[in-house]
RNA sequence: GGCGCUUUGGCCGAGCAGUUAGGCAGAGGUCUGCAAAACCUCGUAGAUGGGUGCAACUCCCAUAGGUGCCUCCA
């Protein structure tokens, strides 16, 4: 299986470590709900995950929680996204941490993700993290100024290399006035102090002062814990590219003299109407706002899934709307898993094209392509006949893959089977009035039906 | 202001230097008690201007739009 590695600009195949392919993607700072955007990153890797199960391999995936630390600036002046969220909502940080945390959780579920081995919390690892700064320390990496333990990142030689940064062009280009203190632009914060006068609602000791750990540490920290010194891919947003996985790298490598990750695969962004998403433009959209609108959470990943994750996406209603129509017509095939229907070469036929989309997804995630094998699929439905278990193995097979919920669809009730009985009889009787009659009945309960080659199929809408 | 990325038919969106992507929407048709479904056909895309090649949507340059980071909201 191969993934587009951002640090080579290349396709490379995966490299299991010690036979599991180890995953750490960046996970949501909880401060607020999540919108459409951090989801369409996040289903990526719940696609990678599945793509590498389907095709044989052991993972192990850790996503961390982001509950302290995360700056409203990327830059190292900025508030504490926790700590300004609870000062919104007049709670505490840990409240306000908790809440999303458990929303962020039930959202996982919602969307139907796979098994995501850890969700550690930056909190639950500040002890770890502590240790990775004495370990910079020691190593000659770090300088301690007024609010905090910074990275000296003229201290390496290869700092921005994934980003590609030319740091001579940054300076010159920079508009920010340089905290004087700060040797260098990109110098990070290790350990941030607290204010002289207030009190935060999360602090700790530490060797340097009271404070709480930069943002950057707590992934280092926790991907060296739960996976290993080198990890087989790190996961994460475009947006990660220059500042937190360029420091990340910057840390974990000096620290280890190892290679952080073997492939770095960053999703790019969708964007809303054209527009990046905003809170200002008013196209910030939860999946709230997606079931209000009468769409479906399968209908949404479909429309993930049928872009690339290494270009741009566009999401609009309008969009949204096709996919549930694309969606509706594939719950509508396995339906048919019901309805007592054989054909042998349907069944030849559907292993063949599961097998090829299992190795289009090992294409570097090639979801589109997969989308359109599906179809292809779906049209040998017709084709060569239906057969209700060659469809209820395939759907099983599509939800291991894509993560929709294909496969389960309820077969329809006692009462509902008898008035298609019913309907059959009176239409070998050309009873065209108590066909239709009853045909509108089912439709009431959302049962719909259709007369092909003199069957009665049916299916809930 | 600096440094990048991107631009495919009404909409979404792939591959590919020369052979159909696919889907959604739309038009026409076949079938059918009706309806729906299904199937067939169709519009014949590649921001603009140059360049390289026997050949470019696919490579190169410029211009324009979008977008990202440096600079709050991913």
């Amino acid at each position: 299986m191969q993934l587009h590695d951002t640090l080579t600009n290349a396709l490379q195949d995966v490299q299991p470590i010690n036979k599991v392919v180890t995953i750490y993607s960046c996970g949501p700072t909880v401060y607020d709900y999540p919108h459409i955007g951090n989801w369409y990153s996040f289903v990526r890797w719940d696609i990678l995950n599945r793509a590498l199960l389907q095709n044989g391999f052991k993972t192990n995936w850790v996503m961390n929680i982001t509950d302290v630390g995360h700056l409203v600036s990327d830059e190292d002046d900025g508030q504490d996204k926790l700590e300004k969220g609870a000062k919104r909502e007049g709670k505490t940080a840990w409240d306000v941490a908790e809440y999303y945390t458990d929303y962020f959780t039930k959202g996982l579920e919602r969307l139907n993700f796979s098994k995501i081995t850890m969700l550690p919390k930056a909190t639950d690892n500040i002890p770890e993290q502590i240790e990775l700064v004495k370990i910079l320390e020691s190593k000659g990496h770090t300088y301690v100024i007024d609010d905090g333990v910074y990275f000296d990142t003229s201290t390496i030689e290869d700092y921005g290399k994934l980003a590609q940064l030319d740091l001579k062009k940054l300076r010159a280009g920079a508009r920010v006035e340089l905290n004087p203190q700060k040797k260098n632009l990109t110098d990070f914060a290790l350990w941030k102090f607290s204010p002289r006068d207030e009190k935060r609602d999360m602090e700790w000791p530490s060797p340097w002062g009271t404070g709480f750990p930069g943002w950057h540490i707590e992934c280092s920290a926790m991907s060296m814990k739960f996976l290993g010194e080198t990890i087989s891919i790190h996961a994460g947003g475009i947006d990660h590219i220059p500042v937190h996985h360029t420091n990340e790298i910057a840390q974990s490598e000096s620290a280890t003299n190892k290679p952080f990750a073997k492939i770095w695969v960053h999703s790019n962004f969708i964007l809303v109407d054209g527009k990046k998403m905003s809170k200002s433009i008013g196209n910030f959209y939860t999946l709230e706002d997606i079931e209000e609108k009468g769409y479906t959470l399968d209908a949404f990943r479909l429309l993930v899934l049928s872009s690339k994750y290494h270009t741009e996406a566009q999401f609009s209603w309008e969009v949204l709307g096709s996919f549930q129509i694309v969606l509706n017509k594939l719950n509508a095939w396995s339906d048919l898993q019901f309805q007592g229907l054989e054909s042998s070469e349907l069944v030849t036929s559907y292993k063949d094209s599961i097998s090829s989309i299992k190795k289009e997804i090992a294409n570097n995630l090639n979801t589109p392509r997969v989308l359109g094998l599906i179809n292809g699929m779906l049209n040998k439905t017709t084709e060569l006949g239906i057969d209700s278990n060659a469809i209820k193995d395939a759907a099983i097979q599509i939800d291991a893959l894509l993560g929709l919920t294909l496969s389960l669809r309820k077969d329809i009730n006692k009462a509902q089977k008898v008035k298609l009985a019913n309907r059959k009889k009176a239409r070998a009787l050309n009873n065209w009035a108590e066909s239709d009659a009853i045909r509108d009945d089912l439709l009431k309960e959302h049962i719909e039906i259709k007369d092909v080659l003199g069957n009665q199929i049916w299916n809930r809408n």
